[in-house]
DNA sequence: TATCGCAGATTAATCGTTTAATCACCCGAT
DNA sequence: ATCGGGTGATTAAACGATTAATCTGCGATA
């Protein structure tokens, strides 16, 4: 224990009081004088008392701790997260526990089982893709995406792909191709399904998937844009910023001016976005809300889980859920070069 | 409190013994018969019964939890330092209670402040540059860079960047650019010092401050590095993966072939050098080993001091302490192009 | 005057474990 | 027959806080 700390008794004997006292005192929950609270603030104040979590956690059955549970802490959107819900859960009173399941569902099983035995209060989780949170004997919260069932809070995904299309289209781009990194990825679909939703008619996108095409090629294998642009494509809009940037330096590679012969759009506004040439169009979500509602779900949940039932059942905090995501429009998108014609166009814009 | 957990007692009635006895059993510390350690084994596992920790934290001053401090999560590097942190802590049987700092220093003051108060029996600190870590309670495994005094563990910044250099310096390269962001990092200065003391008779090197530059003409501003090509600059050795990707994506951008006409380097492995075309060439810190031997030495000075001294200093644990970084050759350098011949060439290759 | 009510404080139990101290007992040696 | 030593288990005291229940006066009411 790090804590030299002096004992709730030693500010009590100190006065000459009780330690019962002390302890509403400082609480301000029993019957306290107005004045022996306040030298008992100060006495306390003056030897630095701080109260022993673990003493407080026997009493009352609170840890005051929270997991963190995350898919893969090498997922590059992780840090935004952490910091986003260790702020959140500190501003709560709460601790932030992590726990790792290196992308693993077994690993994901026993970590949550770790934090279980260590006591925490509550769990906030942002699941693997595709799998579903089990019944945990402790409220949890889920971060995932709002199609998703038991989703507690998230970005609103599909209606930050209908801005981005909504900018490309807007733009002049009539020919899309959409860059996906796994199918099994509820949040990757939902990203997909609203960009798809803002394609008026006259325009036309198909989808790639990366890992099908890494499954036949190989890891790190060329994504073949340069011959879509061939084919008359003049926009990629990517489902993360990781494979923007694959595409930006695939297409650069390949001689191709990004934005002026083909725009390129990620999500989620990572840490290089605005630092690559072109900086990144992009958008972002509301990490700090989404913690902030998340935390504040979940801090709710075990307030009456621990007053009314006295099982809690495996309860999924719920909320109102759904964070607008924000588009940051930088230098890699802009108009489509006017010598490029939509093949099959019904109803096309002027072009400049 | 999430355990919905049978208490000791429990056990202990079920077999009519005394709950002192399964705990001796369980722990295998005090004197219990071979039988009878067996059924208590059996009966706390067909029950599920899981220790308390608040009980036994109360009881020991321990809290099998320790924390982890960093300078700013939002640092791309931090998904791996704290998967490692975690790996390597829960397989010594610690949680890993998170606390970012938020790049501010009264932030990472009170941040540790807030880690004592919670009971962490240690902690495990990436400071931010440039800092010093003040006197905390409890044992602290600092991770910085080997020169840094206090430091516990940390790869070896210096010798990465000799390893670069060598590798740069043996495909030909005669004139280099090191790429900085922030003079007053010591890991930064480490790796540039390593770049330059492999840098025999006849090879150049300037060093470029990204911050220094922003703070001229803002944010995001050009590097000028296709200038610097132009003045025969055949080499780009970035400090840091990011700003190797913020080089490569300028040259790119001013249509520089890499590696064909400028090569670039990075450092860390981030999660992007591989899937950007060309896939980087970079340094990779052995971050598994690196938290393995602080968690090590943190635990073992947490024994020591509860062990010892009742008065645990501030005691910064020590350890073998430098770790060989690895070099990953990719496809972002090559030989120099042929028709750039070094300017001052005392002892120079033959070029292919 | 006896009693009621209440503010202000205290007592004591409790949370679940660990662990030093103690005890009961059996066996072999003196 | 007694003592010593060892083994296997029990007792009981913490650890530090919270909190329900209790106690003590004191002024007001009947």
């Amino acid at each position: 224990m790090a804590r030299s700390g002096p004992k709730l008794t030693r500010i009590a004997t100190t006065l000459g009081v009780s330690a019962a006292t002390v302890s509403n005192a400082l609480s301000g929950k029993g019957r306290v004088s107005a004045e022996l609270a306040e030298k008992i603030r100060s006495v306390a104040a003056e030897i630095g008392y701080v109260p022993s979590q673990a003493g407080r956690a026997l009493r009352t059955g609170k840890s005051a701790v929270i997991g963190l549970v995350l898919p893969d802490i090498s997922n590059p959107l992780f840090p935004q997260i952490a910091q986003a819900i260790e702020f959140a859960a500190s501003s709560a009173g709460y601790g932030v526990l992590i726990a790792d399941s290196r992308g693993d569902v077994a690993v994901q099983t026993s970590a949550i089982e770790r934090l279980i035995e260590r006591g925490v209060d509550g769990m906030v989780i942002v699941p693997r893709r595709g799998t579903r949170i089990a019944d945990v004997g402790c409220p949890v919260a889920v971060v995932d995406t709002p199609s998703t069932p038991g989703n507690t809070v998230a970005a609103d995904h599909w209606d930050g792909g209908r801005q981005i299309a909504e900018h490309l289209v807007g733009l002049g781009h009539r020919r899309l191709l959409i860059i996906g990194n796994n199918p099994a990825s509820n949040v990757q679909n939902d990203r997909i399904g609203g960009l798809r939703s803002a394609m008026r008619e006259g325009v036309q996108a198909e989808t790639l998937w990366i890992e099908r095409l890494e499954l036949l090629h190989g890891k790190g294998c060329s994504l073949g844009l340069a011959g879509k642009v061939a084919e008359g494509v003049t926009a990629f809009a990517a489902v993360s910023d990781l494979q923007a940037l694959r595409a930006l330096t695939e297409l650069q590679r390949a001689g191709i001016h990004v934005p002026e012969q083909a725009s390129v759009t990620g999500f989620d506004d990572l840490i290089w976005s605005p630092v690559v040439t072109p900086a990144l169009t992009t958008i972002r979500m509301d990490m700090a809300r989404i913690a902030t509602l998340a935390v504040e779900a979940l801090v709710q949940a075990i307030g009456a889980s621990a007053a009314e039932s006295p099982s809690d059942g495996t309860p999924v905090a719920a909320t109102i859920s759904k964070v607008p995501m924000q588009l940051v429009v930088r230098q890699s998108t802009a108009r489509p070069p006017s010598n490029v014609q939509p093949l099959n166009v019904s109803e096309g814009e002027p072009q400049p």
